[in-house]
DNA sequence: GCCAACGTTGGC
DNA sequence: GCCAACGTTGGC
């Protein structure tokens, strides 16, 4: 099993929202990065678990867990020209996106914020903390992952 | 709102 | 294939 870290922005989908949806399950639509991209269609399965990460907002942060539901397949919101994440490029017989399902499975006691994770010299090496941070989809390691809960 | 750090695009 | 211009991300 494998662990990650997923980063949204809860002015568009917060832990809350993912809370609310039926089945507590929504797919992680939108991720317009080929690295990311990537990951969602060749590494994540069934049963991995996922950091979700608010991003953007005021205290940026790990909140809560999730678990992957459905393995990578097309982002079918790409092909849909009233959707805000339409790509023409991306076609149903040749996808160029990807996505997973996941399932909401518990919050997380408080937020473990960016600024916390920073002060944490065991997570120097963490994806989330390393020169530029943009990936929206990372990997975390099996250690950092079990660090980062110790703190909670 | 600012801006640094990216990634992508497109002219050449 | 290079690289400048541009767009996006995301912390602050």
């Amino acid at each position: 099993m494998n662990y990650w870290l997923m980063k949204s922005e809860p002015d568009t989908f917060g832990i809350d929202d993912l809370q609310r949806k039926p089945e507590q399950t929504e797919h992680w639509d939108g991720v317009r990065n080929y690295q990311a991209r990537n990951m969602m269609r060749d590494d994540m399965q069934p049963g991995d678990l996922v950091f979700f990460y608010h991003s953007n907002c005021a205290e940026p942060g790990i909140v809560g867990i999730m678990q992957v539901v459905k393995a990578g397949y097309p982002d079918f919101t790409a092909f849909d020209p009233d959707n805000i994440h339409f790509d023409p490029k991306s076609r149903p017989d040749n996808p160029t996106w990807f996505m997973v399902d996941v399932k909401f499975v518990r919050e997380l006691a408080r937020n473990i914020t960016l600024k916390e994770l920073k002060e944490k010299s065991e997570l120097a090496e963490l994806a989330l903390l390393r020169r530029g941070n943009r990936l929206s989809v990372m990997p975390v390691g099996a250690a950092h992952w079990d660090f980062i809960l110790g703190l909670e």
